[in-house]
DNA sequence: TATAAACTTGTATTCATTATAAACAAAGTT
DNA sequence: AACTTTGTTTATAATGAATACAAGTTTATA
């Protein structure tokens, strides 16, 4: 569970003010578990926030991502990216056929985030640990074992 | 080391054609290091292969990553994807200022990705494993503790 | 209340990626 | 060999997420 506050304070101890789309937005992404996309949070908040624009909620995630609070997880099949307001280390499984992301924990990834901090010598700002494949529910809708021709959904990429 | 042979049986398997440029696309994602783009392929094989269209770049890498034979890591900070030929299980640190990425090695990484097939009821078909930072090299060129206006360069994302 | 700085908003622009259709090439058929 | 089918490449157009920009709004400080 992210809380609110630890991202409302990197912004405050980066000097930046605390709007009430910024608090809305870091609302949304500490609560949600969805790791949404940029349309998703603002489809979300445009009701309460009537006036909001898609280019605050971009600018907001810029700072946060560049702030080491979000990380970009980046497409997952629907051709936007995602974002992920738990940065402590963990796994994320997209379906490319229905786009969810879910969380996956692991003991390993904790052993991995350290020894990259440790032996790597970057000054790592986030990550994106994503597998991406077919979701169980998705693995029924699919007539299984998918013959190579079978044109499934469009792309995915990055 | 990838072997371009592999890349080539994966296509093959599939019941599509080696065709020249098709082997040449294999053989560059094969041996390079540096995780390429669509446009580094693209320029890299235009002199030996003039009529060459991004088209075709485009379509060979997705088919390959359809067929699971190469992972798509995604935006480096440069807003192009980037492709690595090599799926076995590895970390891929990227560098947000000058966009290379490198591979990093690490036996936890096999754990995981043994216990993610195993675990999560996922048919997976790829990974992106891959921090973001800064390398040691614009560590320095950086003026160090980069307080919060520096404007650097601009965004990075998915 | 001024004045400046930070922020939001609406819109225009960019550009990586995808779609489309026409030319080309390989393999199969008569 | 000529015809046919099917897969591939190429050139070009279209798409749309992300970004840039300029004008309006809020907040801070004097
Ligand atoms: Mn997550
Ligand atoms: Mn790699
Ligand atoms: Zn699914
Ligand atoms: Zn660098």
């Amino acid at each position: 569970m992210v809380e609110t506050a630890i991202l409302l304070d990197s912004l405050r101890k980066a000097g930046l003010r605390i709007t009430p789309q910024r608090q809305a937005i870091c609302e949304l992404l500490a609560t949600s578990h969805e790791h949404p996309t940029a349309t998703m949070i603002y489809e979300t908040l445009k009701s309460r926030f009537p006036s909001l624009s898609l280019a605050t909620v971009y600018n907001t995630l810029e700072v946060l991502v560049r702030l080491g609070a979000v990380n970009v997880l980046g497409n997952a099949g629907d051709g936007m990216a995602h974002y992920d307001a738990d940065t402590e280390p963990h796994i994320n499984l997209a379906c490319v056929s229905c786009h969810k992301i879910v969380d996956f924990p692991s003991q390993y990834v904790q052993f991995l985030d350290e020894e990259i901090s440790a032996a790597s010598g970057y000054r790592v700002l986030g990550a994106r640990v994503l597998y991406y494949g077919l979701c169980p529910e998705c693995q029924q809708k699919t007539p299984m074992a998918r013959r190579r021709s079978d044109h499934d959904d469009r792309g995915n990429n990055a």
